[in-house]
RNA sequence: GAUCCCGUAGCUCAGCUGGUAGAGCAUUUGACUUUUAAUCAAAGGGCCGUAGGUUCGAGUCCUACCGGGAUCACCA
């Protein structure tokens, strides 16, 4: 036996894991698990063998084993992490825990030919568990093991969070891994530990899948195009940068897709879309993280009034997919995805909820009802970001349920085909749910004379020291002069669709890694 | 970028108007062949975020910095 109690050394604070290959010091925890993966290894044992046939997940037995089919399990194996232990002497019970869920195991010196071994075993450690399945005089159902395997010694001890139940049978939870900072940077143990935050991830892919195949069904054709561009374009922000070495050229991250699906669709494709990473070199908070996912797609022949059709038919898709009902629960609200959705023009919103027609006004006047108004405005904006400002103080927390704003200043919107009817406006529509933005479309500019214009507009906008107005790209302009038919484009933030879906309030909770400053 | 709050054992936290660092869980040792927050007995474990300052004396007061959180600003 090894005299564990003489370690009393050196101790590391738990969060100050340094990535580099040799640790400094180990506190009393990790020595001791090193010394039993040397004694594991001494008696024979290799600690990291290289697969296990598992026949059952956990919930697989929770949801089918009955006391009288009990034949059916006689003979199951199954996996997972060690997450709790009772010894008691010549028999123990233990919990693992699998992708699925957590199950019991029972051992008994008499029936495990390596039961001396299982002192061995940590909280942590990953095992195989071959037995059969009955239910303890407690009434648990338990996985009786004939054979103990060690699939993992775990180094590294893992916080332990104890579920309990009170006399309500509300559930308490212990001692639970909750420091952000920590279940952040180190995700895998947040996974382990808080295991149900596993269900938000999971949804999250489930969400994506669902839009896939309905985009998929109507013969729209997934694509993919640079992440590395020498000419950023197609949205409003600063860019991260990069250098190529062997073309000794700076790179910009993509901050939007859009540029190169419409190229495609100048290429002959009748519908392409894109769910990508998108890079955006500002601030971040609790809806902003510098790479974020987003959607985006391009159908020729359609113009928005189309869009906004089937942008209804896509949520009441992805909403029953997904939830199984377009009622979707967030906070105190329910948000009914069930098409169709109010459509209101910006000022026609605005005049609703303030009694002002801000229609044809100069910038004076405007200046002066969002002063009556209490919105506060940067005296360098002109009229349509006024307009804008007007709108999100006054209008937008408001809209709950989907609602599809349309009509957009055209200065705000210059990849946007004007108005056919309302000069100075775009046929551009933005989704607002709970508050918040969640899709964002127009009917596409396609005329080259007009979009150069308006791109020459932005870069005079930058030229006066706007560093998120648009940069020309001569190359899309030259797309749109061989011909880009009428088409229309949608974009949806992935992140907040799936904030919104699995009722988080920071797009942290929805990203498996979100940026963080290095650890130091 | 601004403001406020937080940083004490592996985890969750207590520590009053400054006076020798605490609890529960986790860990170690012993007992225990149907336990389940297992139980019972004993034990180990702290650069009190970092660096200065005030003081006879600082986890506690002051300053700066680092890290985190929240709110606001920015950001379609």
């Amino acid at each position: 036996m090894l005299s564990r109690q003489e370690h009393c050394g050196g101790t590391r604070h738990f969060s100050q894991k340094s990535n580099s290959p040799m640790k400094e010091h180990l506190n009393d925890q990790e020595l001791r698990r090193r010394e039993e993966l040397a004694e594991l290894r001494h008696m024979g044992v290799e600690p990291y063998p290289y697969a296990f046939p598992k026949t059952h997940h956990s919930s697989d037995i929770l949801a089918q084993f009955a006391d009288d089919n009990a034949e059916v399990f006689q003979d199951v194996a199954v996996a997972g992490r060690i997450m709790a232990v009772r010894r008691m002497g010549k028999a123990s019970f233990f919990h693992i825990q699998d992708e699925a869920g957590r199950i019991q195991v029972y051992i008994r010196k008499d029936d495990i030919a390596n039961y001396e071994e299982f002192r061995l075993y940590d909280i942590g450690d990953i095992v195989g568990v071959r037995g059969f399945v009955f239910r303890t005089k407690m009434g648990e159902i338990t996985v009786h093991a004939r054979e103990l395997v060690l699939l993992c010694k775990s180094l590294a001890p893992i916080p332990i969070a104890k579920e309990t139940e009170d006399e309500h049978g509300n559930k308490m939870v212990h001692d639970a891994l909750a420091d952000k900072e920590l279940r952040y940077r180190q995700r895998y143990l947040d996974l382990i530990v808080n295991s149900h935050i596993r269900d938000t991830f999971v949804r999250r892919s489930r969400i994506i899948t669902a839009m896939r195949r309905f985009f998929d069904e109507r013969g729209w054709l997934e694509v993919e195009t640079p992440v590395l561009q020498p000419i950023y374009g197609g949205a409003a922000a600063r860019p991260f940068v990069t250098h190529h070495n062997a073309l000794d050229v700076d790179l910009y991250l993509r901050i939007a897709d859009e540029l190169y699906l419409k190229r495609l669709i100048v290429g002959g494709f009748e519908g392409v879309y894109e769910i990508s990473k998108n890079f955006r070199n500002e601030g971040m908070d609790r809806t902003h993280n510098p790479e974020f996912t987003s959607m985006e797609i391009y159908v020729a022949y359609k113009d928005y009034n189309w869009m906004m059709s089937m942008v209804e038919e896509l949520f009441s898709y992805v909403t029953t997919q997904v939830l199984g009902t377009t009622d979707v629960k967030f906070g105190e609200e329910v948000i009914s995805f069930a098409a169709p959705y109010r459509r209101i023009s910006m000022l026609g919103a605005i005049q609703e909820r303030t009694g002002h027609d801000l229609h044809g006004l100069d910038e004076a006047e405007l200046r002066r009802i969002a002063s009556e108004l209490g919105v506060e405005l940067d005296p360098k904006i002109g009229a349509g970001k006024i307009i804008d400002e007007i709108f999100t103080e006054t209008v937008q927390p408001h809209l709950i349920q989907p609602t599809f704003i349309t009509d957009y200043p055209i200065e705000m919107s210059p990849l946007a085909k004007s108005h056919r009817s309302e000069p100075g406006l775009t046929e551009r529509f933005e989704l607002f749910v709970n508050g918040g933005e969640i899709a964002n479309a127009f009917s596409e500019l396609n005329d080259p004379v007009e979009q150069r214009r308006r791109l020459e507009e932005q870069a005079a906008l930058r030229a006066r020291g706007d560093d998120e107005a648009m940069v020309v790209d001569e190359d899309f302009l030259h797309a749109l002069e061989i011909g880009l038919p009428p088409t229309a484009g949608l974009g949806v933030g992935i992140d907040r669709l799936v904030m919104l879906l699995t009722e988080q309030v920071s797009i942290r909770d929805v990203l498996f890694f979100p940026q963080m400053k290095p650890d130091k």
